[in-house]
DNA sequence: CATTAATCTACAGTATACTCCTTAATTTGG
DNA sequence: CCAAATTAAGGAGTATACTGTAGATTAATG
């Protein structure tokens, strides 16, 4: 009887009582600090243009498909309508993007990338790869491999989760 | 000659190019991705109890270390003090956490749970684990670990990246 | 063809997560 | 012991990322 109890403490269901006991043992605590760690590695590289990392993925959007409606470039970057168009606001504000009434739909706004616009893309993309490899920098090519694959995955199959949360309101 | 480049193709210098092509291939925005995931399985989860993941993870450090102040607060569960302030501010406001000034150091502002705050994070601790075991249920055990050490290698060396991003003021 | 349904945007509001600047209290060094 | 540096907090402001609601336009349906 006693070797059951025990049997039991190595099956690692003993382990789960405690399983997310440490916030360093939450896959959500460190997403959420290693997001604020992109955050900050991207703004510390592009301080001196002043681009935020969303910023510069849709402008990335706007570089390669032109004729896009707001909605569209914010289900391309993965945001939500109201903080894509927020941002495409600032961007049109700063003069890196265009925006006028679709004539075919007049009730969606195309946005264009101006040429400042390209051109701070072409000079963010290099510090951009620099964030990113100073980032991963820690792991070896296998974790790498593991880690980018986990998180497509993830993302993939929790997609229809990242929008539409239904918050209560208080 | 011809066999040297076609060497090339093959060792990834080449890949390197466009290593960060497309959008799936940036371990940033994936990171954000998956960020905003974990926050709306997060909020579904706890959509009644309407208690967000950072409300919960400062919570969860007044149930253990009783007697901290909000920036102690705010470093334990690494985020700025201002936002651990604004925070802790409308776990007050809920009658979740009290807040008076230390007798030793009158600057500080003593943070404490209340029983309110105690039940809530028991009654929210549960779904906090469904919420974790959710988000990383695509993954097989070992592709769970490896993500878990990745995640921990990539915060603590950029640790000093997540705070104080130094941006240019607009 | 008219009514309904779906779509795109805008606006107001909230939460998180920062910035910089200032004030107050404590510690430290000369 | 007193001036200087440090530390804790607060206020104002910005960016992202949502909510819900409303208005305008287009598409679909009886």
């Amino acid at each position: 009887m006693e070797n059951s109890i025990l049997h039991l403490a190595t099956t690692g269901e003993q382990m789960n009582q405690e399983k997310y006991e440490d916030l360093w043992d939450r896959p959500g605590y460190l997403v959420r600090r290693l997001h604020q760690v992109h955050i900050g590695l991207f703004t510390q590289a592009c301080g001196e243009l002043d681009l935020t990392a969303v910023q510069f993925a849709i402008l990335s959007v706007l570089c390669t498909d032109a004729e896009l409606d707001q909605l569209s470039i914010s289900k391309l970057v993965g945001i939500d309508r109201t903080s894509g168009a927020d941002v495409i606001k600032r961007l049109v504000n700063r003069g890196l993007a265009t925006r006028e009434r679709s004539k075919q739909d007049r009730r969606a706004l195309i946005v264009r990338i101006t040429d400042a616009g390209r051109r701070t893309v072409r000079d963010v993309r290099p510090l951009m790869e620099d964030v990113q490899d100073k980032m991963v920098s820690p792991l070896t090519d296998e974790e790498y491999e593991v880690f980018m694959r986990a998180l497509r995955k993830m993302v993939e199959a929790n997609n229809e989760a990242s929008r539409a949360p239904m918050r209560k309101r208080v």
